[in-house]
RNA sequence: UGGGGUAUCGCCAAGCGGUAAGGCCUCGGUUUUUGGUACCGAUAUUCGGGGGUUCGAAUCCCUCUACCCCAUCCA
């Protein structure tokens, strides 16, 4: 858990301490109409994730309202995912299919209330009317259908009595809205088709617009999180609930940003399109983005929780660095698995000077893990090695076996490379080597120093097994279609050699094979006979970041984003004057009378002010900074508080009662109460301290306080000036005069 | 182009007028019979650009720019 909240929870707590809920219900809810993937995963621990911090509960809803795309099958899926991560939902799986008749009921409340009406518009014609995004929509002939009709025809297409895209029932909105989702938007249509749920007793659908929000108030859901992409829709969301004047408390959604990989495709069409294409095993392919397929490839339900929690919840569109995933399974499976010994592309060396057989015992685990546990490894003449571990022409760096360098076999001994066998074409096929007597692990009293110890297995006792490495399924990093697959995501070892403990002993179903990677015993192709092992993840290897290192230039020296200035819309005539007088006439800075002068709001609450007090340029700031803010999205008859009133707070600054900064607390406080700000200033004793014998023991204080801080300001941190004033102005709350208070402290710290 | 969003390190991300958190990645070093792990250390004088307000601005105001979403009878 990150110690800072992310803004889903603070929005939370805020409603919490309002009083607004009782308890918070959130829920996750997927349509069933394909596997869920990480993205989802992300959902499920916002979702469940705050649902369990206050103590309230989440529900698992399948939001199936197209019988077309639709399935069990993918229901179950949904399922075994949340569970599998952990989580748990109660009285049952929620359907919005089982709502059905009480949407229908919502829906003939709204058309009784002249809110929807039967639109009986084709397809083409209903986006002709719809208009364009810069364009106002004109609304149907259709809409003018009384009640009754609207009742009838809607009963009707309940019936069947219509066909598909004959009818659909709209809500009666504004087809003029700037927000296109507003433009009568669809909440019904016909649909004769089989649901995999509901049957087929239905021959009408609602559209997600309308059944969501109404899903979540039945279930009584508080905080409705979705992602980016309805943030549109919201509106909607709210007119629905509105509209129905439903009984309070009533759920509010909030958008946050969905998740994307790199090298990694999240949308569910194309997921299914490798699917279907047979491009992967199925849905459950360890390549694939799914929380199946994570799970067959071996990751674990912590790691995936542990990621979530580690990129954070926000509204920025991001793409998250699949080096973090990697990182999260990594750290997961370190302390957790036993380390074995598998070489994937044997290379055969005899140990010339080495007769019979003996067994090693070995830990499970390295010395920074506690836990428990070993097994005995054979050792015999005859042995591999990894192909890797042995070079004829070693660069400077490299610490495996060469001609010159011995080399530890791990958990057994030294050996020195004698003799190099090659084939017809100069292939290596063959070490021969000696091992040292006295340098067996545990007992070395050789003396001879190694630069590394490396995996092997023994030749006579080692098992045959398969291991699948998988890469990424994409090879770039924001892939859009088939063609941006990697060729090489899976690379299938059909005779990979393992040590016999991990196939007789089955001491886990993960695994480290020392110095590659962590791997997970297949759960589905499996046997005793046929092990099969995929590959989860590599570990982070820096030897081969250094040799391979130029070959990854990938990224581009950037060129400096140059900043276009865009141009500035012309004034009016009647603006230009305006901004003339203000910085003629009244001496503003051009920027001050420059948004005064094209804002007739502004201009006309700072020229009212004025005519209280002739203080040209503080009424400007403050207008132009202060009441701008509040002039944004209100009017001025709106505002609780005046011109007049403005220009008296300004007065008490001109005059030095009260430091701006106490102002800005005064204005606050007139913005919420409409109270004179002389009153507030009264009634709180703000007036302003200047006087330094005042000052400078809370100065004093401050700084016997924070020594680090002296010390460091000392030391040639500038920037801490700044913690020392405002340290002073918090102990005075706010009223000590900012200029004393600097030019104080500067004085005591020199 | 109307409307709705978003910009803080290579990638995520805190921060809400007073010392630019943290994680991943990267780079050094220590420990190590895994080139793993662990541990230490380095890495934003600056917050998309430009102005303004303020003693003080990533935070407030103005303005410009870039990117994302919306014109499915999908969700």
């Amino acid at each position: 858990m990150s110690e800072s909240k992310d803004f889903l929870r603070t929005i939370v707590e805020k409603d919490l301490e309002a009083g607004k809920y009782k308890e918070i219900v959130t829920r996750f809810p997927p349509e069933p109409n394909g596997f869920p993937h990480i993205g989802h995963a992300k959902s499920i621990c916002i979702n469940f994730g705050i649902a369990r911090d206050y103590q309230g509960h989440c529900n698992l809803r399948m939001d199936d309202t197209n019988p077309t795309t639709e399935d069990t099958k993918y229901v179950e899926a949904i399922k075994d995912a949340v569970e599998w991560l952990g989580f748990e939902w109660d009285d049952g799986v929620r359907f919005t299919s089982d709502y059905f008749p009480r949407i229908y009921d919502y829906a003939v409340e709204l058309i009784k209330m002249g809110k929807a009406y039967v639109d009986s518009l084709n397809e083409e014609e209903m986006r002709e009317y719809r208009g364009t995004v810069t364009e106002p929509g004109k609304r149907s002939k259709y809409a003018l259908r009384t009640v009754e009709e609207n009742l009838d025809l809607f009963l009707r297409m309940k019936k069947g009595e219509f066909k598909d895209g004959e009818h659909v029932l709209r809500a009666k909105i504004d087809m003029s809205a700037a927000n296109m989702k507003m433009r009568d938007p669809l909440l019904y249509r016909i649909r004769h088709a089989h649901h995999y749920r509901a049957g087929d007793e239905w021959h009408i659908y609602p559209m997600y617009d309308f059944a969501h929000c109404l899903s979540d108030y039945i279930e009584g859901i508080t905080h409705s999180i979705c992602t980016l992409e309805f943030e549109n829709n919201r509106d909607i969301y709210d007119w629905v609930l509105d509209t129905l004047r439903l009984k309070l408390p009533r759920p509010y959604q909030h958008e946050f940003a969905r998740l994307a990989i790199n090298y990694t495709v999240m949308s569910k069409r194309k997921l299914l399109e490798l699917v279907e294409k047979g491009l992967v095993s199925g849905w459950d392919d360890p390549r694939m983005p799914t929380i199946a397929g994570y799970r067959r490839r071996g990751y674990t339900p912590e790691s995936i929780i542990n990621f979530c929690d580690q990129i954070g919840i926000a509204k920025a569109n991001s793409m998250v660095d699949v080096a973090q995933l990697e990182f999260c399974i990594r750290d997961d499976l370190n302390t957790k698995v036993p380390r074995v010994m598998c070489v994937l592309d044997p290379l055969k060396v005899t140990i010339e000077n080495y007769e019979g057989s003996e067994e090693f015992d070995a830990p499970y685990y390295p010395h920074d893990v506690p836990k428990e546990g070993s097994r005995k490894i054979p050792f015999s003449k005859e042995i591999y090695i990894e192909r890797d571990d042995f070079m004829e022409n070693p660069p400077k760096d490299y610490f495996r076996l060469t001609p010159e360098q011995p080399v530890r076999l791990r958990h057994a001994y030294i050996i020195t490379c004698k003799e190099v066998i090659k084939d017809a074409d100069g292939n290596i096929t063959e070490i021969k080597a000696i091992y040292h007597p006295d340098s067996k692990s545990g007992s070395d009293t050789s003396g001879i120093n190694v630069k590394s110890a490396i995996q092997w297995v023994d030749a006579k006792t080692a098992k045959a097994v398969e291991v699948r490495l998988y890469d990424r399924l994409y090879s770039c990093e924001a892939p859009e279609g088939l063609e941006d697959l990697n060729p090489d995501s899976l690379k299938v070892i059909k005779n990979a050699l393992v040590e016999p403990a991990v196939i007789t002993d089955k001491p886990d179903e993960r695994f480290q094979f020392e110095r590659q990677g962590y791997f997970y015993a297949d759960p589905v192709d499996y046997t005793d006979e046929a092990p099969v092992f995929n590959k989860i993840v590599g570990l982070k290897d820096s030897w081969s970041k250094k040799t391979k290192a130029p070959a990854k230039s990938e990224r581009k020296p950037q060129a400096k984003k140059v900043q276009v200035e865009g141009e500035v819309a012309p004034m009016s005539e009647h603006e230009q004057a305006l901004f003339d007088k203000y910085t003629g006439e009244f001496g503003l800075n051009s920027e001050v009378a420059n948004t005064l002068a094209r804002d007739e709001k502004l201009s006309s609450f700072y020229e009212d002010a004025l005519s209280t007090l002739n203080s040209p340029v503080s009424i400007a700031n403050i207008v132009a900074n202060e009441v701008a803010r509040e002039l944004k999205e209100k009017q001025a008859d709106e505002l609780l508080f005046n011109a007049k009133q403005i220009a008296q707070l300004v007065k008490m600054v001109d005059e030095e009662t009260i430091s701006s900064n106490i102002a800005k607390q005064v204005f606050e406080q007139m913005v919420k109460s409409g109270e004179d700000p002389t009153q507030i200033v009264e009634a709180k004793g703000l007036v302003q301290i200047s006087d330094p014998s005042q000052i400078l023991p809370i100065i004093d204080e401050v700084i016997a306080k924070n020594p680090d801080n002296v010390a460091k300001f000392k030391a040639g941190n500038t920037k801490l000036l700044g913690f020392f004033v405002g340290q002073v102005l918090k102990a005075t709350g706010g009223k000590a005069n900012p200029k004393v208070v600097n030019e104080l402290v500067e004085q005591k710290l020199k």
